[in-house]
DNA sequence: ATGACCATGTAACACGTTACATGATTGT
DNA sequence: ACAATCATGTAACGTGTTACATGGTCAT
């Protein structure tokens, strides 16, 4: 709820967390679904049905006034800070195990891939924003306003995400360069031996082998 | 599994995960020692006991070579990029809701002091790093250079939240100010005044009502 | 003696995903 | 005819969290 404030279905809010607000939030129809009709027996949504274009009726959503109140009462809460597991993170911890920096440069340049194009897809969506409003950055009704705060964060994110692949990919170029240069490894110092004993939980394999992350 | 290249018991893993790199993996000693179990059944993990000088015997555990090759397999897997789903966001995309610019304030402000501190946290990490060890930034062992990777990407992500905290609190300053001018209501709020319930109110959905994350 | 820390585990529950199931309409 | 899109749902499964359960050692 709360992308209730205007009525929308449950596949249209799955549009929505796609298209719209995909950087930071996800959910899938199996979920929305469920959740929407508890939503209403706890009055906190009320529903309505209305006709399709194409395909069968659609369930129509709306907040209540109820609903309103939690809403509220939840955006007064302390900030909520999710878990971030980045398990590509983990990946790279630990992928001096495989003893191979050009996997590692590679691996580095499929991140840069996957997030360069959706830094530029929110510059984009930013500078049509501006285009079709005429008050853009500084006369922005209050929801845009807010909205756009969380767009502005998607492209800081992202854009220090990149900084931080090509900083990596400078420093294992490098290091490539050196190790031809030596024929020789480069390992001098075990670090990992004296205070900064880190090892790396079963959690790795848990996470079993799905290679993409939606 | 995969930080267990050096053995340790299922206690050692949750130091590490919550001190070394807590910044991007979390677990709870409940999802540890099952899973420690079960991969020891899989063949992946082997385990001996192991005094300790207080409370009960340690179980300490150490990947096999079958374990190694499975780690390897998912190490040249292609990255796995979680969900990332940052409730706080949310947060402020309804927060338009409460007409309540302060709050809003109020709100990057708390922001700010959560990822302030955790990055100086790795940025001391790192300079301590590099007194203890001679070669630091450039010679590096193997390992070392990976973790000091994942190190820095920390420190890149804090550092872009932390810019579009900035950035955010200046406009919403900005626009405070400007509706003090118009004479628009700016709605005052008893900061006080609310308790702080828990809340599973959900902003999409019903996310759960986690009040920290970490 | 009290609390902090070491150390291992189980049970119940919440959450989220994938796969399955159904069926209409529109464009090629 | 076939694929894509609209539209709603259920079932099974896997993973992760909280709460519960147990008990030893060390410092104050």
């Amino acid at each position: 709820m709360g992308l209730l404030r205007e009525p929308a279905s449950g596949y249209d809010l799955k549009a929505v967390l796609d298209h719209g607000i995909g950087h930071f939030w996800a959910a899938e129809l199996s979920q929305i679904y469920p959740s929407l009709k508890r939503l209403e027996q706890q009055g906190l949504l009320r529903s309505r049905r209305a006709a399709s274009k194409r395909g069968p009726g659609r369930i129509v959503y709306e907040i209540t006034a109820t609903g309103r109140k939690e809403l509220a009462a939840w955006l007064r809460n302390e900030p909520q800070f999710g878990d971030m597991r980045h398990t590509f993170l983990a990946q790279i911890y630990l992928m001096d195990e495989l003893k191979d920096l050009p996997h590692t440069l590679k691996f580095l340049e499929q991140l840069r891939s996957r997030w360069a194009p959706r830094l530029e897809a929110l510059k984009n969506a930013e500078k049509e924003w501006s285009w079709r409003d005429p008050g853009f950055p500084d006369r922005l009704s209050l929801a845009a306003f807010h909205q756009h705060l969380t767009l502005r964060m998607g492209q800081h994110a992202y854009q220090g995400w990149l900084t931080w692949c090509e900083e990596s990919m400078r420093r294992v170029r490098a290091r490539m360069r050196k190790e031809n240069q030596n024929g020789q490894p480069v390992s001098v110092t075990a670090v990992g031996a004296h205070r900064r004993r880190q090892h790396r939980a079963a959690i790795v394999l848990d996470s079993g082998h799905r290679s993409e992350g939606r």
